[in-house]
DNA sequence: TCGATTTTGCAAATTATTTGCAATATTCGC
DNA sequence: GCGAATATTGCAAATAATTTGCAAAATCGA
């Protein structure tokens, strides 16, 4: 776990990537900001009009690529971003089906199973990664059913 | 776990609901199929050109609904859909990073590990769904990769 | 600082999916 | 089985998220 806007800076410098504006704001939201985030919300967070949305799409995408942002689907249609498992805790998240809210549990079933092993020895698939995102009602959301 | 297409006809009666060439041909091919198709795939298997691909996307659309079919993601663009659990026994998909093959697991470490449980005690969040998908390699591209 | 290289803004393209509407299919009572 | 009432479909056009081409601007290394 690396800490610092710094370390991004000499991540990409060593990848040869330049350090730029749009790299560097998207970055500091997403370090900033401790929940998956909306393309267009990351963009409006910037509160910077020079930097495009498109910028922010390209910026993102180099950083999936560079493992230092994680992309998590939630079904609505547009992708979230996160920072990677590198740079933030291993968690899955509490979607409320109700108001959308976003938690994160830091309980993993799949590490706690031993699950990659298992299937390793049944099958020979190799697993590397996985998602896995947890639906139901938030606390609020369940009162206020009743 | 029910079985048969005459069984979807009379679920959507019950509910209202037209049974219809596109519907039923729908039907068809995810009860034959064992994999999660996109919704391109399924108008190919149809082979009737009077099925238009946005009744195939409307028929998707009020199976999920019914909790006939179940979306799945994998990030690759496009949705795949597939029996829900009432229709098929409960199981996560092993996405093949190199080939793209999708396998099938059985095992489910959050019911094993009673995560459900652990997470409504520790923080009032009731689960009531949930995605894992697993990503890697399978034996084949494995091998190859040595 | 300067030129070479990379990145960006902008507008247009792309892709999966949805929708309006007139035409067609299905259903239900007889 | 028949026809009216209703639901669904095909088709084409609309959406919405994301990507891309290209000339202009920013960044980098010497």
């Amino acid at each position: 776990m690396r800490h610092g806007i710094t370390h991004f800076k000499d991540l990409l410098g060593g990848e040869g990537y330049s350090w730029t504006r749009a790299r560097s704001a998207v970055l500091t939201v997403l370090t900033t900001v401790p929940r998956p985030l909306r393309a267009e919300e990351i963009h409006r967070a910037l509160r910077d009009p020079r930097i495009n949305l498109s910028s922010v799409y390209r910026a993102l995408r180099l950083f999936e690529s560079l493992n230092v942002v994680h992309r998590v689907e939630l079904g609505e249609g547009a992708a979230r971003y996160e920072l990677a498992d590198d740079y933030r805790d291993h968690h899955h998240h509490l979607v409320c089906d109700a108001c959308g809210r976003i938690e994160d549990v830091a309980a993993c079933p799949v590490e706690a199973a031993g699950l990659t092993r298992h299937i390793r020895k049944r099958t020979g698939f190799a697993v590397r990664s996985h998602v896995l995102e947890l639906f139901g009602l938030c606390r609020p959301c369940r009162r206020d059913a009743r």
